[in-house]
DNA sequence: CGACCGAGAGAACCGGCGTTCTCTACGGTA
DNA sequence: TACCGTAGAGAACGCCGGTTCTCTCGGTCG
């Protein structure tokens, strides 16, 4: 068996079950069981497990961008290309096996022991919000929009895991929208009506009723 | 010792060592060692392992919801109260040794092996979920507003913990300051200038530029 | 054809951990 | 004082899992 084969065999199994049980839940016998592959050959490819998880959260982060990426160059109007992302967020919340976001979990089981762990959480995440800003900055938006999509969406996607249910994902996007609204509204407001307060970006135009 | 105390005392070293580290990380003995209970007994009060870990998120679920309470009754305006749930969280989440949701982690740990910790995940993330909707309903503002701000709360309580910061919580305050205006200002819309576009709750109100 | 290299299967090693057991000491009681 | 129940300290037990080693076998090259 070739080396590249039996990597991605053994990433495949990695995925299919430290994303299904938890990491720590999963012995190297099971990747072992499940890939084909020998624990020689494993221990050839990945010193130890750690590195193993390491490769695993590296390959699932880079498909699982491309992947969103994929869907939202289906569309070209910049607003649609945002509510877009939440579009995806439910297709994936709602595939069977859906347990969550592979990082967060993995966060909470070794964030705190292994460095390496959380360097790959840091980086998807980092990532993902990257992406979200470039998405509302080629929209027009301002910046702040950027971090409050990425929170619902955070939000989305532990709370479908844990309701196994698709559902917060329509709820984000509904929130999405109307924030954009509201972003937009502000932006308006801004320029014509009210040019002094622009500087204040704070909840001064929200708090009167 | 009396036999509350060293349950106390258990339970506190249960907390302080299972969310700090994960709860795989932490070993019985270790339990013993910070708390100063005897293996002995601790097998009287906890049979298992999984049963310590089932108080701990109990214990942590009653304290929680009730500094919760504490916080958002010091005011009595109903939106203010709502704010206040953010106004909470980002105190939360500034605190030393803050790692994100107890609940989100433990799940993400042991959701897919452990059916009392799943209980107790569901369990906790209802009542703040109903908590918060009974905000919502208070303020006379439409349910989905709950379940929007739901999202936004577990997004900033998961991302502060990822980046070691409290501007998560921040963010969504102010988007959910944002939310909570355009969802009364879709509630004056429709009373006044277009009551009959008052059924569709979706986004045909936003769409439009 | 024979020596060698690499790979796979599985045992072996070693440490860790959940759980239980033993031993000792102590405090209360007749 | 002698007895007894209890509690704590720590060892012991079994199992599991990460990692390494051994043995065997098939293919390759001289």
């Amino acid at each position: 068996m070739d080396t590249e084969v039996a990597r991605a065999r053994a990433l495949d199994a990695a995925e299919e079950l430290f994303y299904g049980r938890g990491i720590q839940s999963v012995g190297m016998d099971d990747i072992r069981g499940t890939s084909g592959v020998s624990l020689k050959r494993l221990y050839q490819l990945f010193p130890a497990k750690e590195q193993l998880v390491e490769a695993y959260l590296q390959r699932r982060d880079e498909r699982w961008r491309q992947r969103l990426a994929e869907y939202v160059d289906r569309h070209t109007d910049p607003v649609e290309r945002l509510l877009a992302v939440f579009e995806w967020l439910r297709e994936s919340c709602a595939e069977p096996g859906f347990r969550g976001c592979a990082w967060i979990n993995s966060y909470g089981e070794l964030g705190a022991t292994s460095p390496r762990v959380l360097a790959q959480v840091r980086a998807h995440k980092q990532a993902f919000k990257a992406y979200l800003a470039g998405l509302v900055g080629d929209a027009g938006l301002p910046a702040p929009l950027g971090d409050q999509l990425f929170l619902l969406a955070e939000g989305a996607m532990v709370t479908a895991g844990m309701e196994a249910s698709p559902a917060p994902a329509d709820q984000a996007r509904r929130a999405a929208e109307l924030l954009l609204a509201a972003h937009r509204w502000r932006e308006t407001d801004r320029e014509t009506a009210d040019p002094g307060r622009a500087a204040g970006c704070g909840d001064a135009g929200v708090r009167r009723r």
